[in-house]
DNA sequence: CCTAAGACCTGTAGTAACTATAGGTTCAAG
DNA sequence: CTTGAACCTATAGTTACTACAGGTCTTAGG
C-alpha cells in the first residue's frame, strides 16, 4: 500500500493549526492579514496543505506576540528575515524599542495599582454610597488623589 | 442685548466637551453607548445642550478608566450609583478585583520585560540574521507540544 | 452505492473604545 | 445674505481575533 507523497500525512489547516498551537481560525485570519501565504486548492480536488515553513512562521509570529509585538511589527519582522541585507542590529533595535513600551505600560500600571491601592484603603467598607470614598474620588475633579488613612504597609 | 435663560451659556456639545476634557465625537460616542443621557434637541430649532450633571459623569468615566475600569464596568458602578441600597463595600469590592487585574497584568509584562532584556542582552548587535539570536529564538519552538490544543475547535 | 458526519471553504459580523470621515443642517458674524 | 464654524446623523476604520451561516468536499459505515 505505498502512496506517493506519505499521503496520510497530509497537512491541512486542522493539522497544522495544531502543530502550531493555534485555532484554525487565527490561521485563515493571518492568511487574510498576508502574514502567511495561502496554500492553493490543488487543481484535481481536495483541501489545501500547508508546508512546514507557513507552520514556522505562524510559531514564529505567537513566539513574537508573547515579547509583545504587535502583527504589524511582526510582519515587519517577517519581511527583514527574507531581506538579505537585513542586520541584526535592526532587530535589536526594533526589541530596544519594544523594551521601552513594555516598561512604559509598566510603570502606568504601577501608578493605577498605587492608585487602587489608596483607595481600597481609604474605603469605609460599608455604608451608603454617598458616604464612599472611592465613588467620590471618581466624581471629583481630574488630579485628586485619595483621602489618606493612618499607614498603609507598602507592598514588594 | 438681553436674552432669557442667560443665551450666552448654552452648554453646547463642544462646550460640555472641553469642561470634560474629553473629544466631542467622546460624549457622542457615550451616548450611543447610553453611559449618558441624550439631550432632546429643542422643539423649535437649536442645538442640543448638556446639563453639569451630565458633564460630570463624563468626569466620572474618565476617572474611573484611569483607574483601568472599562466602560462596561464603569457602567455598572453608575447604576450602582443611582441605586440606594447599594453598599460601598460593593464598590471597594469591585475595586479589589480591578486591583488584582491589574497585578496580574503588570506581572506579565515584568516576564516580557526580562525575556526582552535577555534577548536583547545575548544578540550579537551586527551580522546576518540567520546568526541573530533574538530571530533564532523567535523560531526555535516555543513552550509547544504538538497536540496539546483540544482536537476539536471548540473552547468552553 | 448511498448517506451521514465531519472537516473544509468563503464571507460576514461581533468584540473595546474610540477616531475620522461624509454629507447635511443650523447658527452667528460680517 | 453669504460665509464659515459648529452642530447633526450615520458609517467605516483601528487590533487580533472569534463565531457564526451556509455551502462544498472527503471519508467511514451500512
Amino acid at each position: 500500500m505505498r502512496m506517493e507523497e506519505g499521503a496520510m500525512h497530509r497537512t491541512t489547516i486542522a493539522k497544522a493549526a495544531r502543530q502550531a498551537d493555534v485555532g484554525v481560525e487565527t490561521i485563515r485570519f493571518y492568511e487574510r492579514k498576508a502574514l502567511i501565504e495561502r496554500p492553493p486548492r490543488p487543481a484535481f480536488g481536495g483541501y489545501r496543505e500547508y508546508p512546514a515553513a507557513t507552520i514556522e512562521r505562524v510559531r514564529f509570529i505567537r513566539q513574537a506576540q508573547k515579547l509583545g509585538f504587535s502583527l504589524g511589527e511582526i510582519g515587519d519582522l517577517l519581511s527583514l528575515s527574507a531581506d538579505p541585507s537585513a542586520d541584526c542590529a535592526d532587530v535589536r533595535e526594533r526589541a530596544r524599542v519594544k523594551l521601552g513600551e513594555v516598561e512604559d505600560k509598566i510603570s502606568r500600571l504601577i501608578e493605577i495599582r498605587h492608585a487602587l491601592d489608596e483607595l481600597i484603603d481609604a474605603c469605609p467598607g460599608s455604608g451608603a454610597l454617598g458616604a464612599c470614598s472611592i465613588m467620590e474620588s471618581l466624581m471629583g475633579q481630574g488630579t485628586q488623589s485619595a483621602g489618606t488613612r493612618p499607614g498603609k504597609e507598602k507592598r514588594p
